[in-house]
DNA sequence: ACCAGATAGTTTCATATGAAACTATCACCG
DNA sequence: CGGTGATAGTTTCATATGAAACTATCTGGT
């Protein structure tokens, strides 16, 4: 039996035309080029600014709103906010009506940092958009609603297989 | 002087419409799911699937290639090698020209692996897909590649601002 | 031939992470 | 009220990660 029999039933996977990883790749450099410069600045990890920029938008959040609007596990959530009081840059009071639930905010330390990290993120973000027209944008935003949806939908049960 | 007078100059970020944490939200999403699969049948990593997915495509390929061709880092890329000679999927030879050099490729048990992986995750990409029409597709494709050219060329030098 | 970098890959160590267990509070029902 | 199950948040523990140090090999200049 000739030993490359089996070659013709090989599929391959071109990495460079896999969107999931397209995807990642992408993801992360954005990312990177961002958090770059709030941690060397603040000391900030990532979990830490994506506290601080929802409690900015939104505060009097509970660590439960944070985590789902943020994508994070509450595990996550506890530990950077933890952090963040211990730098005095979030503050965090009980809730009047429910004991568990506990309402956090920026203190006037940390919403400076926001107000310095947020122009710095909406200008690197123009930089990279720079690369595409602003009907390209909208058809961007507009693709990526639809996949994220789709994404979203899909119901991934642990255990089936389709 | 008012407590509020600061208020005027609070600019906010929505993270909504902030496109570094949407990328981020869509490929974790889409990571996930495949991950799942391959993490549940065959419990492969995510690093070690990259390195299988690589040497599936291009066999022979030293630990330094597959770390740049996957965008890990050469430490993760010898542990995940390290697990998968161990497990008997990878295979790792000496060069014959430099003795600093590993050539890695997929033994028979890793190949029949790939080749169950593939399929499924061709599928999944195809079923994410879905959500666009053909054109949309090539649309994506066109303003990933124009923004991953964009964020690659950056150069973002630590210590500088702009 | 020899020495001073450079490079491939591994190991160490300190930190980051998440699943599961835990604490405290609440909400519902008898 | 009293107890059973849910929920908010924290802690524990085992694993994953990456920066820096390390080993081994190579390359290039003298």
């Amino acid at each position: 039996m000739p030993s490359d029999v089996k070659t013709l039933e090989h599929m391959t996977l071109d990495l460079d035309h896999f969107l999931p990883y397209r995807l990642s790749i992408l993801s992360n450099r954005a990312s990177d080029a961002i958090a770059q410069h709030y941690s060397d600045r603040f000391g900030l990890s990532v979990p830490e600014w994506r506290v601080m920029a929802v409690l900015g938008q939104t505060p009097g959040m509970s660590a439960r709103d944070v985590a789902q609007r943020t994508a994070m596990d509450k595990v996550q959530v506890s530990r950077a906010v933890a952090s963040l009081v211990d730098a005095r840059r979030v503050k965090r009071e009980g809730d009047e009506a429910d004991g568990r639930v506990t309402r956090l905010s920026l203190t006037a330390k940390g919403q400076a940092i926001y107000d310095e990290v947020v122009p710095l993120a909406l200008h690197l973000e123009e930089v990279f958009l720079a690369a595409l027209t602003p009907d390209e944008r909208r058809t961007l935003n507009r693709l990526m609603d639809k996949l994220t949806d789709r994404i979203s939908h899909l119901h991934v049960i642990p255990g089936r297989s389709e």
